[in-house]
DNA sequence: ATCTTTAGTTAGCCTCGGCTAACTGGTGGT
DNA sequence: ACCACCAGTTAGCCGAGGCTAACTAAAGAT
């Protein structure tokens, strides 16, 4: 199954999610998307039935192994688009905010490349 | 009107081919986007009602002052990415594609700032 | 003069991914 | 026991932006 850009966010949100907050509900996500529940339903249907997220009877939700890797993969473009972005001077509100889209238009060898600049860089802040 | 990605992808393509060829007409844009006539003729209608273009008796393309200030600024985040990725060891053929999205995803913010990071680059190639 | 090709338009379909309205089903308060 | 709230689902709408099929109109070829 191929994953849309806004399959890839879901599950970077879940991903992120689960980093603080140990048991994750769809409500959750869809309040720190800031999208309605029937279209974190919706988008939460298609990742399980394409095998990237479980959902245990309490309606907690768990990334498969695949759905990690693909929201491994995006959180770190996030995370080092992020920091160039503010390396080069640019405010860390839209640094952010441009790296949640930049995530997602790049490919594999140019985000390689990026990185491979970016471990160049002095850790300023985060 | 604000004009949505694709609306800017047809600019900066009349605006592209303006450059070498004088005389655009739709047919011209579709074959260089890879869209069907219909999809051409409905977008230019769109952008003919934003005053983004005009289309003369004989049918040929122009872009008003709104709708080449689009295409330039669109065109130079263009080059300027693409210098950029190329400056980093992406294949041509890749840092172009990737332009070509990441182009839409950046804010004017990120774009000075990195602009601003281009211009201490060597001049490679192109 | 007729036939064909070329360019553009119209009508209508599809997917993606938001949305609201309305229903279901469990849980907790009085 | 009943009511209210909360989480999730179902049904169905909408805009963006592709597509094909089929029509129109102008321009060239025989």
């Amino acid at each position: 199954m191929k994953l849309m850009e806004s399959g890839q966010m879901y599950l970077e949100t879940i991903y992120v999610l689960t980093k603080n907050s140990s048991s994750v509900r769809a409500i959750d996500v869809g309040e720190h998307m800031g999208f309605s529940k029937p279209s974190v339903s919706r988008a939460l249907g298609l990742l399980k039935k394409g095998g990237f997220v479980e959902v245990d009877a309490n309606g907690f939700l768990s990334l498969t192994d695949e759905g990690k890797s693909v929201a491994e993969k995006i959180y770190e473009r996030h995370t080092i688009m992020t920091k160039i972005l503010i390396y080069l001077g640019v405010d860390k509100d839209i640094a952010a905010e441009d790296a949640c889209r930049l995530e997602h238009a790049i490919s594999d060898q140019s985000f390689e490349a990026i990185k491979k600049f970016a471990i160049t860089l002095p850790d300023e802040n985060n």
